[in-house]
DNA sequence: GCTTGATCTCAAGCTAGCTTGAGGTTGCAT
DNA sequence: ATGCAACCTCAAGCTAGCTTGAGATCAAGC
């Protein structure tokens, strides 16, 4: 409503912990979007903040960039998201953590079984079969929460 | 026990699921290490599928080549690794779990809060407020990363 | 008006973790 | 002894997710 709504990207930058050529980066990628002043320098929306701490959330929890743009996608556009808006998308954001516990709750049970006779590697061991490696595939590197 | 307990990379592939080309990477990176026949071709000891099994194991858990290193460093040199050995390890590993799914079970409480109170997207939510204690370390949505 | 810091674009570089390709050799079955 | 799959090395390429650098422009305080 006011001027002070746009924010130039180093504001963004200071307010989100994000260095500035990562927001260029994500802006490229689609994940945010900007309009130009008349010296061609981006100007964002306050909420855009918001908007980039969710990616942070995510990224954390392992969701590439394209994932969490899906989960983006779930926002209006052309529209300040409201409370509503982020109440679904943070439910969304919260099965997605519910599966992730529940896949690494079943490898530590299956893990123990494998402690037990000290299988690891054989070809009966639960934690190897080519069923269960299909089913566990998906976070890969990205997937360090520190 | 002579001539069979050494195998070519390719059965070494076959047995773990991994491809040829990332066993030749991890032998560089000293993952696994090899001897040469007289024709410079690898040979592997056995119990390398055991311990390629757990570098894939450790990798779904999110441990980089680097952790995983370090981690197989506890297993014996100049010795076949015995089923205590890989108890131990896996014990090792089984721990890395357990803070996982707690960090996991964390964020997930702190998220629960937000959408109790709607406020992933609100100036005074706990998750983003820079004036509460989430700012003290500095900006970005902290509250719910650390 | 001047200076300084913030911003711009575009291209190239970097880490991780591999894969792919070219060109050549080995080893085992027939 | 021959054929061919499996193996070898080395270099370059790829995806993800950014950072860095060059060279130029913009915006704001004195």
């Amino acid at each position: 409503m006011h001027r002070n709504d746009l924010i130039p990207i180093g504001t963004l930058s200071r307010r989100t912990g994000l260095a500035v050529s990562a927001i260029r980066y994500y802006e490229d990628r689609g994940l945010v979007t900007s309009i130009r002043t008349g010296g061609n320098q981006r100007r964002f929306l306050r909420s855009d903040i918001r908007r980039l701490s969710f990616v942070q959330i995510a990224q954390k929890l392992g969701l590439g960039l394209a994932e969490i743009e899906r989960e983006l996608a779930a926002l209006p556009r052309g529209r300040t998201p409201n409370v509503m808006d982020w109440q679904k998308i943070s439910r969304s954001l919260r099965k997605e953590i519910d599966s992730r516990i529940q896949l690494l709750t079943r490898t530590r049970n299956k893990l123990d079984e494998c402690i037990g006779c000290g299988c690891l590697s054989l070809e009966r061991c639960a934690l190897y079969n080519k069923e269960d490696r299909a089913s566990a595939a998906g976070p890969g590197p990205r997937y360090v929460l520190d």
